[in-house]
DNA sequence: CTGAAAGCGCTAACAG
DNA sequence: CTGTTAGCGCTTTCAG
């Protein structure tokens, strides 16, 4: 039977340890101030009932809830190709769990669910959202900085302009894209080649964008013809690989912008005859295991810290969220070492970034 | 300024319709009874004031949260090499939304995490639980039960004892693993192979455990010496692939456990210059997508419907919710195909399982 | 059909 | 230190 035996309260302990509702309150969040034969009373009445605090009547009278939302966009189906996702989950499941916090999942599937997800967050059922949003023209980032809901963004926003002046800074973690690709990039070049093509990410994807730009720091204005622009797809990898043999039968070297694109990339590279690394060396971007170890031959790769991404944006939301008034934007070390402390990027503009090093992994392909 | 403007309330919207609480009340909850001006009245109302229900007072009273939690076990990381877990999350997900109902999300990290877990279930946070427990040693799903929320299991449980008598039968949906290993090796018989070896994945998963038993099904005794076991992961695919080589050099046939394996067998098979499918036909499980269309050969592999039995899952708890004093159980068609109603496995037994069909997915490697 | 009143279980002043 | 007293915002009988 779900006969669901009515719950005892905290009346039913109070009766039980002969105490007031009020004493059996504070022992329950903590028991300071109480005396230590009553907290012992009271534990043992807890105990035997069995008793569990209601959280819906604590928050309407906290207005906490301890939850918060986790927003993720998924306009394609990205997400079921990529463990990108449950790496990052992980990680704020892992953070949000020692500060006693529930992870409430809101998974978007098209503009039908913005106002959905809208409405939910300003309904003030959570504390705080944690949002995924990849593309530039994504309307959702917008509207939850409207629905007055402390947020922190996982990657860099699209729209670093100075909007939500009154919502406090926009807060986000992000790899360190641009500085990854650089390392690729030099790595390529310290290995001699000289003809290095980068196969892009869809450029609407701030990800894809500051590795383009990363590429081009060190290539300066080579040849633009050895950029091909493409999807993060095994299959976008593969078009755009053929397109630069094509135009560009002397390249030495593939930047890919994902770990996915590389692996389509290594295909054709291997159906025209070419030898990696001997002929093209290929590096990718991710250090997605199950993709990247498992390409012929294995991928040197950028590899980024997904989980401590997750990590990162959970707790700098909570910390957050502990200062009631502060909307972010406290000072502190400027460290960005994973295992540090929260740092600020930003000094106190209307945006503060995490960004996560990378490191270059070698493997066989590069 | 995280303000948190002072969000209306009833009171407001109903001083500011001119009309009482209850009546507001009626309307914002379905406006059965409440004539027809009126409603209109307090709609605009409801507009002007951006009025959105505050949930922690409403389930005060109804003790309905509208909210489920999903319980992730992930003792291994298995889940972070696996698309697998963001699929079955979409279809829950889609299946949750669609009716109203929020997704909490709990993720295990190992025992600590359990008595949490538990805890959070029996403390009455949400209606029900879709609980996936992979392992079957695992604690999880007694705790589960015991804190007595109605609850799916998404895959065959591992402990299908009479136990649970008293919190009604146990509802899971899990994929036709036995029927589709029969496919997989049915498939490679038919291709004229006769020396078919079998990679399972870790036996104390019912998934592997099942799809060995489909094999078995068809190979009837063959020799025992065809099976290695495995651990569903690439490397553990490559290890049984030399072991079964260099036990028996004759086999011109692997059906592996998951696609992941299959991969690593493929690599081993190359490298010892074997070739796929004329040498040693190989077909995987699970087409996972990433994995079996990136293989050299593509793979061909037994597909199964991870989305829809996400949305399978929620369906089956919701119906469940619905149904106030109902364990489950409930008569219904027999239907077994996706699309249909959701159907009762067992007539009325302990369990009640959904069991989806698999398809064999034909691609090059067999 | 609509309003008034009584809580749901808990926390937070405020007294004692 | 501990108990008393008010509500938090909403639903739900029960009258009218």
């Amino acid at each position: 039977m779900t006969d669901t035996a009515p719950r005892p309260t905290l009346e039913a302990v109070a009766a039980r340890a002969g105490v007031s509702r009020a004493t059996v309150s504070r022992v329950v969040n903590g028991g300071d101030g109480v005396r230590e034969p009553l907290v012992e009373r009271v534990r043992q009445a807890v105990e035997e009932l069995g008793y569990v605090p209601n959280q819906a009547a604590r928050s309407l009278v906290t207005r906490r809830h301890d939850a918060v939302a986790v927003v993720i966009a998924e306009p394609e189906a990205r997400v079921f190709a990529d463990p990108f996702f449950a790496l990052q989950l992980r990680g704020i499941s892992k953070e949000l769990t020692a500060h006693d916090n529930q992870l409430v999942l809101l998974l978007t599937e098209g503009r039908d669910d913005h106002a959905r997800v809208a409405r939910y967050l300003a309904g003030g059922h959570v504390d705080g959202a944690l949002v995924f949003s990849l593309h530039l023209d994504d309307p959702l980032p917008g509207l939850i900085q409207g629905a007055g809901v402390p947020t922190v963004f996982g990657g860099r926003p699209g729209w670093s302009d100075g909007r939500a002046a009154d919502t406090g800074p926009t807060l986000y973690v992000d790899s360190d894209n641009r500085g990854g690709a650089r390392d690729a990039v030099r790595h390529l070049a310290a290995l001699g080649r000289t003809r290095i093509a980068h196969i892009t990410g869809p450029l609407d994807q701030t990800s894809a964008a500051d590795r383009l730009d990363g590429y081009r720091d060190v290539m300066g204005d080579a040849d633009p013809g050895l950029v091909a622009e493409s999807d993060f797809t095994p299959a976008g990898g593969e078009r755009a690989m053929r397109d630069l043999l094509d135009r560009q039968p002397d390249l030495d070297a593939v930047f890919a912008a994902n770990d996915l694109t590389a692996a389509g990339a290594l295909r054709v590279l291997r159906e025209r005859g070419l030898r990696v690394p001997e002929d093209v060396a290929v590096v990718g971007f991710d250090d997605m295991l199950p993709v990247a170890e498992q390409t012929d031959p294995p991928l040197t790769t950028v590899r980024q810290d997904i989980e401590e991404m997750g990590r990162l944006m959970a707790r700098l939301l909570l910390r957050r969220l502990d200062r009631p008034g502060g909307t972010g934007s406290g000072p502190g070390p400027h460290a960005t070492a994973p295992e540090q402390d929260v740092p600020p990027g930003e000094p106190d503009g209307a945006e503060a970034a995490v960004v996560l090093p990378t490191t270059l992994v070698r493997r066989a392909s590069a």
